[in-house]
DNA sequence: AATTGCTTGTGACTCTGGTCACGTCAATTT
DNA sequence: AAATTGACGTGACCAGAGTCACAAGCAATT
């Protein structure tokens, strides 16, 4: 499907190029709806494009050797993944798969590696973003380092909540995770993120509402927990 | 400590660079000692230069908010640290410590970056080493993912052999890690990665050759443990 | 309305890995 | 040489996480 240069400038990577740039850059780009499940990005693969999300959920996941799911990271609307191809040709450490019905952006890696090369602003946008993505890594990282799982559970909700809602006393997420998704990100087993919730929830912190939406009715609490100074 | 040019063309990152553009950097770049365990970089600080290993070992290590220590990455010779600083303002996720007595060129952020943006092919370098980074992240979590614990032990000991040797039916690691320092970054105590280097020196797998360098003995069935092919 | 498929919920059992409390050993300092 | 320090080694105990098995809830489809 065809893609215009402003459904290109939603994106916070590519707005603040000049609208002839993306000009240039839209008849190399692509819509794609992706179902819940799909694979969006393969790993093993010398990818020629970047994934840019519009709506829905994407997440990373390795495998083991041994064949167990790895959870990476999760990608938010507006965020984009694949942009290793972006500095190298090898192929893509890890998957990218729809954790819920996703509509994607194909943005062809030549040109937008052109346009990266060209203009020293975009090469800087380009590397901060690999920088926050370090950055991620390393605090997803740190999570695991917790002993108490109750504790990760707490902090990857946290994490969960978009930025602008943390600082409030209650937050929502949108479309959660499923407790298999978040399992394999906190290397745990998808029965104990169950039994995490089942506290939370007999607690009144947190709240299902239907099946795209989770309350955090007290974010204090959560963010107590998250930090050891109260267990579950 | 002064630094020469000649010094600096000894970093894979700033070999390609021309003779006058590293006349330029040098005056910028200190040489630095430091003992075992002292830190080399701070987290939580806007870090203005960014560090290269000379000699001896790095060890990136994170914080948990509950005071744990997380292992994220080693850094060996020739290759270098703190990078995120190229990118953006942020302060350092991570702490750097020296594992063994180190000499690091610190070299001042904002000439590189100078360097960096003038150079398309700097910053490509820059680029991909920072994509490497993010790659080295990808495999070090895929790691943990892994069920058994001995498995891990052997996959990270896999990751510390040098590239080169990985081929060969037997190689070496210089300055290893200790069972703390390992034990960090595999997410298990210490004393849990004595008990898998009894099972490996026991089965004449690895052995310890004086304070300062393992040998590994049988790279193969290594490989095996670390596939989960075979279990100690 | 029934079926299917996926997610969530829950109990019981097992067993691994953390923790604690030591001891040993080698290297370095006093 | 004695003392100190830090790394390594080892046993015993036990909380807690994984696993298995199955039930229940909920959506989408037939």
């Amino acid at each position: 499907m065809q893609v215009t240069p402003e459904l290109l400038s939603r994106f916070t990577l590519l707005k603040p190029l000049p609208r002839q740039v993306l000009e240039g850059l839209a008849p190399h780009a692509s819509l794609v709806r992706h179902a819940r499940r799909e694979v969006v990005v393969r790993a093993g693969v010398r990818e020629d494009r970047v994934c840019f999300l519009f709506e829905g959920r994407l997440q990373g996941v390795g495998h083991t050797i041994d064949g167990r799911e790895v959870g990476l990271y999760f990608i938010e609307p507006g965020d984009f993944c694949g942009e290793l191809a972006l500095f190298d040709d090898n192929p893509q450490p890890e998957f990218v798969i729809a954790t819920a019905a996703a509509t994607v952006v194909f943005l062809a890696r030549n040109p937008l590696r052109e346009v990266m090369l060209n203009s020293s602003s975009v090469s800087n946008i380009v590397g901060r973003k690999l920088a926050e993505r370090v950055r991620q890594m390393t605090e997803q990282r740190t999570l695991l380092g917790l002993s108490n799982i109750d504790q990760r559970v707490c902090g990857q909700l946290y994490l969960l909540i978009k930025g602008g809602q943390r600082q409030g006393e209650s937050g929502e997420i949108v479309n959660p995770p499923t407790h298999q998704e978040i399992a394999i990100m906190l290397n745990i087993s998808r029965e104990r993120v169950t039994r995490a919730f089942q506290a939370l929830q007999s607690r009144r912190i947190v709240r299902r509402d239907g099946p795209g939406r989770l309350v955090i009715i007290d974010l204090n609490s959560l963010r107590r927990f998250a930090r050891g100074e109260e267990e579950l």
